[in-house]
DNA sequence: AAGACTAACTAACAATTGTTAGTTTTGAGG
DNA sequence: CCTCAAAACTAACAATTGTTAGTTAGTCTT
């Protein structure tokens, strides 16, 4: 079921709010109203205000779950995935700056499929633990807390959608580069 | 005004469930639930929902720009004062680690106090950017862009209150050093 | 032209929201 | 034991919530 031009539109306008002002405080009819419909109106397109969510962050969550077994698939150096998961985040989120938002914020209201997004979830995490264990063993990379290291680059790459306004190729060339550099190298003269 | 011991009790317990659910989500039963009493009851110790996020709120970020006013004012090296930040951070999210998720997350329903909100992030920002700035220009620091060693840095530090379950001096010790490690030194063998 | 489909509408619903008014209970100090 | 304030209660409010039902206007297919 390729959602209709109309749904998708209903779709990223909601992302916006969402971002704004978080998916409880944000109602149907304000959705309605930056459609230029009536609340009742996008019932002819979407199930529930709760599909709304989950299309946006399921869809989000799979893009990430797919680029992360593509990048454990590969045969590349540690530091090589590293940089390849950095831009991943750069790639996914300069797509959907909005919807990373809600990805970030408002999961705890997916209820029926919160299981699933946790599965996604815990998933991706472990993956990319694996991969920085798998490097300090193998001397690819420094002896640093595994777990640290894990929140520091999430952290920092959850966090991305505050800071990517919107699709710059140049920009975000630059942008991995340079995250590339912080994450990686530190800052020790 | 030193709040009652009973209208701390109120912040502590709102602070818990606008983690869980978010500020929005929360209503005024669900806190009255948790404290034992109905929500009108509320309105003897507290002026309005908002209140509370605005006591949980700007609390802590007078904590951060205090702090920040103290490491700007020290004479110490680049970083040192970067080292300082992220202690003053783990200090702070782990005695508060609920109200941080408010910070982070809920700050857009301040209203009324948005804009001293502002006036305290941007400060604390642009401080913290200062400290970076003028530590690459006096070569203690190598030469990252600033705005993302800014970012990033941020980025994890204000996420430290997923990874901070509860106050335990040993734990915090060993955060410190090795998310200094991390962040400063990054990961290059 | 007839029928079917799409997407908008109006009207309404039951539930829930933050908050107020007025009343009762509680417990400490005289 | 009495007083009085603090802190709980019951009852209710007006507004807002997500959603449903039923209708209507336009468009595509036959």
């Amino acid at each position: 079921m390729k959602a209709s031009a109309r749904k998708q539109e209903i779709i990223h306008k909601s992302e916006i709010l969402f971002k704004e002002k978080g998916y409880s405080a944000v109602t149907m009819r304000d959705i309605a109203t930056v459609m230029g419909m009536k609340a009742a109106s996008l019932y002819n397109h979407i199930k529930s205000k709760q599909e709304i969510l989950s299309l946006i962050i399921l869809s989000l969550a799979e893009q990430f779950t797919a680029g992360m077994d593509a990048i454990v698939a590969s045969e590349k150096t540690t530091l090589e995935k590293l940089q390849e998961i950095i831009a991943l985040h750069i790639q996914i989120t300069s797509n959907h700056p909005s919807g990373m938002a809600s990805l970030n914020a408002n999961w705890m209201h997916l209820e029926e499929k919160l299981d699933y997004y946790f599965e996604l979830r815990d998933g991706y995490e472990d993956s990319f633990r694996r991969i920085i264990i798998n490097g300090i063993e193998k001397n690819e990379i420094s002896e640093v807390n595994p777990e640290v290291l894990l929140f520091s680059m999430l952290s920092t790459l959850r966090s991305l959608y505050l800071w990517i306004p919107k699709k710059d190729d140049v920009n975000l060339k630059d942008l991995d580069a340079d995250l590339s550099k912080v994450l990686l190298e530190g800052v020790i003269v």
